[in-house]
DNA sequence: TAGATTGTTAATCGATTAACAATC
DNA sequence: TAGATTGTTAATCGATTAACAATC
């Protein structure tokens, strides 16, 4: 059955009530109005409680939303609620990089494997992970269980890779390399592509300097 | 005088409008129409034509765009004419995984600087730059000509360390810290917020789940 | 009960798509 | 000239904001 489904824009945002909720909830603030929250974020009270109400009547008529509830009701649907279990492919830089990064765990985002082509790196320990080499990557999906695997190698593998990767049971991948991935409809990808946003920066800045120029 | 503004969605499809006129470029396609880059792209023909016509008349009636032609273009636009110098603050393990990333710079965006407090870190070099302490900073920026700042430090001294930046003369930050930047309004400020994306896959994988297992 | 604030419907605004006249 | 395809206007769709009745 169709749900009537969440538009991207709301899911965009919830992360962001979710990171503002948290703050919130380390303060000690035990409830909050939308309009309160709403001048808190710069948007508007009326997108809050909309968006929101996707998912359910979490507040309560002259009270306003308990903090430490929404919290944690927003994390359920973010499915912070639950250990997913990573693997990296690419131990450059980047990959290195988010294997080390401790936040990640904290949220239930725990990296298990760290798989590379570079027989250098082999066995390299990375909190605790020896780097794999690729040659390794079929049996150890099938014998653990990886909910995400992420893609921090050069654009020229990522195709190749992302076929492996689905052919052994990878329903969700988040890519850091920068092309769009041709997967099954049921495979899930998150692609963070630096250099549009780096692109985006530098439109920005550039227009600015033409507004300003011109004036 | 305010041109009339163009739209984030528009700027978002940008890079991507860009990319695929590199990939063309490489294969030599001398010209496209919008039908044919619609179906490679996965995007209606009249978004493309909609969204080019925000910034001139680049095609031509009977014949399409011409590519080499349009991603020169589309360079310009994104400001990637000309060079940017870049410097990092906070050379942990993502600050050096993007000092190291050799891909920018053919981009025009130069890494000049890397600054940490941590004074363990003081003199190693990245690529031809050698970490400086943050006390630097100031005299650094004076003396050279840097467009952006990236700030890949942790979150409790993200807030202090824009607002340095911006008393010395910076008008972008790309914002890899977790939180959003008070800054003043001609202030660009670009996020990449790992996190987020994270949540955002992990809310998919989660609703691929819960809503397959209903039916 | 009165006041506050949600949940939700209606109105507005903006972005996407369709259609087609202009023109190469 | 005829065919192709843009540039652009009009129609549609979706997302945001405003308003207010429901209700705690």
């Amino acid at each position: 059955m169709d749900e009537k489904s969440i538009s991207k824009a709301v899911i965009r945002r919830l992360p962001r009530y979710y990171r503002y909720l948290g703050e919130l909830l380390e303060e000690g603030v035990e409830r909050i109005s939308s309009n309160e929250l709403s001048s808190k974020m710069h948007v508007t009270a009326s997108q809050i409680r909309q968006d929101l109400n996707n998912f359910g009547g979490f507040g309560q008529q002259g009270y306003g939303y308990n903090v430490p509830y929404l919290y944690a009701e927003i994390g359920k649907i973010l499915g912070l609620d639950r250990t997913h279990h990573i693997i990296i492919i690419g131990a450059g830089n980047l990959g290195q990089a988010l294997a080390n990064y401790v936040k990640f765990e904290k949220r239930g985002f725990k990296v298990v494997g760290i798989f590379d082509i570079n027989p250098v790196l082999k066995g390299i320990s990375i909190r605790g992970n020896e780097i794999r080499m690729m040659d390794e990557l079929p049996e150890f999906l099938r014998e653990n269980d990886v909910q995400i695997a992420t893609l921090t190698l050069p654009k020229a593998y990522a195709e190749e890779t992302a076929n492996l990767l689905v052919e052994n049971g990878i329903k969700a991948i988040w890519n850091f390399a920068h092309l769009d991935l041709a997967v099954p409809e049921d495979v899930i990808v998150e692609n963070v592509h630096l250099s549009e946003s780096l692109m985006r920066l530098s439109y920005n800045l550039n227009r600015y300097n033409t507004e300003h120029k011109k004036e």
